[in-house]
DNA sequence: AAATTATTTTAGATTTGTCTAAATTTATTT
DNA sequence: AAATAAATTTAGACAAATCTAAAATAATTT
């Protein structure tokens, strides 16, 4: 594996994510996703062609090749081993990890990641339930389904969020649900799309529907309907 | 403070260390230094010294300015932390911390550096020996002295090493040295500025000049003679 | 002190990543 | 389907960091 520049690392990883959710990526989304301007996207996109990580053809979107894939889990291999170091090491709290890890992500010594890898435990998720790809690149993609889409009555443990802010985080924390929280939904109501949400024997409580919106949750038993849920991290 | 490029760090880094030993840094030192030519030398010396960083003026060499002083404090601090890190933690030998550290020095995010301090348990050393400087920038200068300019028959402590080959830690390996160990020199050698040194209640042996030259000691007592001893990590 | 040598600086190029503004292509409307 | 709008690419410029080759300055030698 070669190395790439820390601006092209960036772009990568962007590619990977929003070709996570939608199979071909376009200019302005890029553009937009780095804060950057569409002419720079292009200039990249060429080099990134020229190194064989990207199918490109002008006005007709890109994706990852197979070797931009493998690029792209390895940057996120290193930000999310380091995001779990920042939350379980040096206590930062969930929502300052990201911003860190952004640049620590970019410091490519194998070694390096490989022994943080193996002081951490091997770890699998990072602090905002996100699957960490191991030295190889291999990751772990659970069948996570959206909180409104999980069917009445049903357990389910919250497995990730999608928003990494530390709004969302001081409303979880008051609600009492984090990575690994199981609970189950006890009734929708049509009106504003909230839920009546029960973990364990507790009393029930409710959320919002943008609440919802952001938490994930995985079945503890064999599979469940849904499919892959948008990450950002 | 500022933020600095990469770049810019090392070029700093590179003169304080260099200031240690003489007062005046000059262009073609620096260039050797950095593994890099006179020109870029030069041409980075006028950004620093617009960045009032640097006492400049064409053709006479330069030092640091007192701001330029305290941002190469806070890069070795970042660097030496990340040091006893790689080795504490991460189980890194001697000969590679530094090299990793390189890298890692570059990331200036103040909480993540003053948590890993904590984390750490606030060392004083890093695995070469070199003070650390504490988060307002503050080291401790400690008088240290060359092994061959120890008295006779004095004790004292190996405080650091100015080579971090794998060559030199694995002799000291063999011969049971390392930071903190205590010593006295029994006799020395006119022939091959040999030294025969004995390590507590232990049988003597000997050490070579070359050997010798790269290690500092400091006493376990008030002061001693001689003055401060070349560092590079 | 004049000549030679060494050091340092300048001038001009190159690479990487970015930008603005204009041109091109694709998509959408009426 | 022609006109308009949106998206994308190209062309040309810029800043940072580097380099080579030439010029300028300082140091050393005879």
């Amino acid at each position: 594996m070669q190395n790439y520049s820390s601006s092209a690392e960036n772009y990568i990883k962007s590619i990977y994510h929003l070709q996570e959710q939608e199979g071909m990526v376009t200019t302005n989304e890029l553009a937009a996703a780095l804060k950057t301007k569409p002419a720079s996207v292009t200039d990249m996109m060429k080099k990134l062609k020229a190194k064989k990580l990207l199918h490109y053809e002008p006005y007709q979107g890109f994706r990852l090749t197979q070797e931009g894939n493998k690029v792209a889990l390895h940057i996120i291999r290193r930000h999310r081993l380091w995001e779990f170091f920042l939350a379980e090491k040096l206590k930062f709290t969930w929502d300052e990890v990201h911003e860190v890890a952004e640049e620590l992500e970019h410091v490519t010594n194998k070694k390096l990641i490989d022994k943080l890898d193996e002081f951490l435990g091997f770890p699998s998720v990072d602090p905002h339930g996100d699957p960490i790809p191991d030295a190889n690149g291999k990751i772990k993609l659970s069948k996570k389904i959206g909180l409104p889409e999980l069917p009445l009555h049903t357990v389910a443990i919250v497995s990730s969020v999608s928003d990494h802010s530390s709004e969302l985080l001081e409303l979880l924390e008051h609600k009492n649900i984090s990575i690994g929280t199981k609970l189950e939904v006890k009734k929708k109501f049509e009106f504003d799309s909230s839920l009546e949400v029960r973990i364990g024997k507790q009393a029930a409580f409710t959320i919002s529907k943008q609440l919802a919106e952001n938490i994930f949750v995985t079945s503890p038993f064999p599979s469940l309907p849904g499919g892959e849920g948008k990450r950002n991290s």
